[in-house]
DNA sequence: AATGAATGAGCATTCATTCAT
DNA sequence: CATGAATGAATGCTCATTCAT
């Protein structure tokens, strides 16, 4: 009972102080979210614990008590921004069966993410990302679209190679200088070019409307 | 006689300066050659002080007589590089006009190097390397071939970076796996169909014979 | 005949040439002269053996060849500016057998000279350069004038704490702000009242002409 | 009562480590302290870090969380010397109204601190410590005296010089050569006489007795 | 759990000194 | 003698990691 009553006249914990505990309980979350942009900024190697427990507002013994190195931090970080991003892009691809539309939407809906998240779009280019997830995505429709006699390469890999090669470079300048709005569907454009399709196939998947993607928030999404 | 008397009054600039500076001269190449094979190992950021002075066998002081950080010795040693790999490809590539050619020549030769030079790739490869050369050259060679109406992209930049993404992507490749002695022509093929080349112009630019190419001695060549 | 020949086409040796050789046959006496400027600016514990070589424009190995260490140069600046100093004041002094005159005349002559040159003045302040050959003659001259029943102090060692100390604030004073030209003998004036001097006998001392002083060149008096 | 048990069986934690405890909590106070007398030893310029830390006894890394620079250090330690000596200072002699007497006795109270201090008059002599606090009370009743007609000098800057030059003179040999017990006070009596105080007055100011003056402990004083 | 002071190994940098020319 | 490249011990500084509260 005294208890009880204590706990009734102890609303001076302030908005702050709520907010804090709230977000205590989800402080690996916290600070996975909050490394992305630290590691998007500095790249991989180059940023230190202080960089990241001051990004997430937390005493450095808390980092240890979630990751014992930085480099669990970045596998960690890796992890839920392909698990995000995927299942985003899975999710908007779900009823798309051909290979060839699936790869180029993939493709655009990628570089229109890179676009609109300059935090994400910085982390996969300085951070040399690769999942897997996206890795096997990637050579199943590349296949797909081979065995169907769409795509004109001499392997899956060479192709890969020049899809993923091409993205990435593409990022990097949207990172580093302006590009008008129709930057992403050339890029796009090109590397179907490049894996063999004619003009007019481009032309026409590229007119096909983009399915919504759902923009992640990182400092919660993990 | 003439000469001993010519050598007995002559030293204006004497001795001990000439001796100083050829070998002041030969410690900094020195360091220089044996610092790629270890930004090629571990990455332009990971490598401190002791890795360079251990492979270059100098003194800690020798390092700060010619380099005060790192970061300037990573300049010095890609500015090197690419002078050399370009001076050798330009040579190579003197006589020939048709910028479709010196486009093809100059990826063909590239990627060859790449192949036989371990050191210099994983270089290139770790250190995000690009060197105002490469680009200048590419650039011209692309614009060429499309005001010659032979290639077909909507903008110099992003056929750019299809092809440095993609070389880049698979040097990578090079690097981490076998991959048949077919591999780089096949991947220059597909740059060469990305940039819009029907495969008949390809098949020809392939056949062509490739200019010899003088592989650089890293460990002096600086 | 050889070296005839060759001493006569040799006229080829500029100016600079000559100056320097004459300049090399005095290496100590240079690097002491500039190695005093040295001294006066950085203080005698900071400057380091590159600081001297640049000043002198030798090479390392030059300095080590007449010094083993910064100590033994710093002895060998102050006795020369002691020397150097003591000998002129010395000899304008020369002829004045009064220990009150004496005193008199010497903290003017050393406060005149420290206000003309900045670079002794420098060094004396920042060394804390406390010579045997001063401290001798004020001994003596306070020693005299005590026993001539015209100072009042203590003892010696006190008078002279008060006359050297605040020779030292002035100079130090006279480095870091503008002073009026009466600063000197207002000092001077404050110290001879401080060894019990009444207002009389200092104003009748501060009358008295001052005798010419020599000003020593650095760069060659070594 | 039960609290009352368990605070009784908890102190397994045995004195000397709650001691040891206590004095991590004040650990920029302990270096600051024990800096002191590495300073007072050394000198401003000598001493290295690693003479800090084994004085102090923590790590390096310790250091590095309280001071950047020494520098850093100096400038703390010489403004918590100049709190605690001044605050003693102006405590014992808070009921002076006279400036004339308010000056003899700060000089008494210095000289016979320094004197009883080798510590804190190591520093202040071999740091050349002028501190912003006794400059401002120094120039104070200086004037003071000088309007009430007390005095005879040029100019508060010049008797500021020799007041201190005086000081830091006798400072430097109380440090370096053993003095009899009335060198303080005869060094104060050449001061003011210095000051144009004459031989009665000052025989009567040095009559009158010193307030006590309070000894820090620079160990725990910071 | 969360905290952050303390730690010390590791890496960066300086500078007195040597020595072949 | 003069030179200045080379040396490496001394020192400065950072940052991952621990641990008592």
């Amino acid at each position: 009972m005294t208890n009880k009553r204590a706990s009734a006249t102890r609303p001076r914990i302030d908005h702050r102080t709520r907010v804090g505990q709230r977000r205590r309980a989800r402080t690996r979350s916290h600070i996975i979210g909050t490394a992305l942009a630290v590691f998007a900024e500095k790249g991989p190697d180059a940023p230190v614990i202080d960089d990241f427990i001051r990004a997430a507002g937390v005493a450095r013994g808390t980092f240890y008590n979630y990751f014992t190195s930085t480099q669990e931090l970045l596998d960690a970080v890796t992890k839920t921004l392909e698990d995000s991003v995927m299942s985003s892009t899975l999710a908007a691809m779900a009823h798309i069966d051909d290979p060839v539309l699936r790869l180029s939407t993939g493709i655009r809906i990628w570089l229109r993410w890179a676009q609109s998240d300059a935090i994400g779009c910085g982390f996969v280019v300085r951070s040399r990302f690769r999942g897997p997830l996206v890795e096997k995505q990637l050579a199943a429709d590349l296949s797909g679209g081979l065995e169907a006699g769409k795509f004109r390469f001499p392997s899956v890999e060479i192709a890969r190679d020049l899809l993923v090669g091409t993205i990435l470079e593409a990022m990097h300048r949207m990172m580093t200088s302006e590009v008008p709005d129709s930057f992403t569907d050339e890029v796009a454009g090109l590397i179907l070019q490049g894996v063999g399709l004619d003009k007019r196939a481009i032309d026409r998947l590229l007119a096909r409307p983009l399915p919504r993607f759902e923009q992640p928030d990182w400092e919660t999404a993990a």
